[in-house]
DNA sequence: TAAATCAGGACCGCTATAGTACTAATTATA
DNA sequence: TATAATTAGTACTATAGCGGTCCTGATTTA
């Protein structure tokens, strides 16, 4: 259906809740209490993110996670692509294509170019734009 | 990966095929042998598509399928509708939504506008844009 | 030192999807 | 009218991906 994963879904749904105090940080259970996600969940996601290098993360008591960009910076194709890599609607669009028509497909380019159209609405659209609603 | 299902790949890959000729019937074997795609899948998505109102068939020897629309009235978007349904990134941009924490979720209808935004770009691109490489 | 918190995996069960197969219905043609 | 070609419809299976959970270890603060 054009999805994206429920994981990425929910990431936007933490980024959004984070980027309305940028600066303070944030643990696990909070942002569970505010967002009604389910604990292991957000911390699955928390970790991601913090590896693909969107978020700070800090160990320890009063430790957790902050923005490292300011939410006008932070576009919904940046934290799709930590979620689950670049848009490619296509097998044949992505970085290791492995489809078995490839070769005789004709119109392989044209899926690349419409992959590259949505990424760029979703390059478009900030984690700031996400706030108001 | 924000990825189309393979089946509704392989549909434009088909439909595309189709409009190369878009007066003349095709059979399942033909088109594979143009494009290479396993016989019974093909099949399979003839029959989506021609349920849908895409195509029409014809039974019996000589028998196929036909285009019902010309290819630069035919878009992306409906062939993915078709073989897919609507288009909704998340699944509360959809039809019949169940995510548990929609009631306190603050970026819903962010979400629905920016389904919408993909929705619009993938209807402009027609059938007869894919012929064009 | 103890408690809180993140890091990094391993793991499981469900669902959707791709692909296959079979039988019935329909049609053209010899 | 018989036969062969073709689609219609449905059922089935196997696989992979995904969502979600849990455990152990490392780090930090009080």
């Amino acid at each position: 259906m054009l999805r994206i994963s429920k994981l990425a879904d929910y990431s936007t749904v933490v980024m959004s809740y984070l980027a309305r105090e940028p600066d303070k940080m944030h643990n696990a259970r909070d942002i569970m209490e505010h967002t009604h996600i389910a604990l292991p969940t957000i911390s699955k996601i928390l970790k991601i993110l913090a590896k693909s290098g969107l978020l700070r993360s800090h160990r320890g008591i009063n430790g957790g996670y902050t923005l490292v960009i300011p939410p006008d910076q932070i576009s919904v194709a940046q934290i799709l692509a930590a979620m689950e890599g670049n848009v490619a609607l296509t097998e044949c669009s992505g970085q290791h294509s492995h489809c078995s028509i490839e070769p005789i497909c004709h119109i392989r380019s044209n899926w690349r170019s419409i992959s590259h159209v949505v990424q760029e609405s979703l390059k478009k659209i900030t984690l700031a734009d996400m706030l108001r609603s």
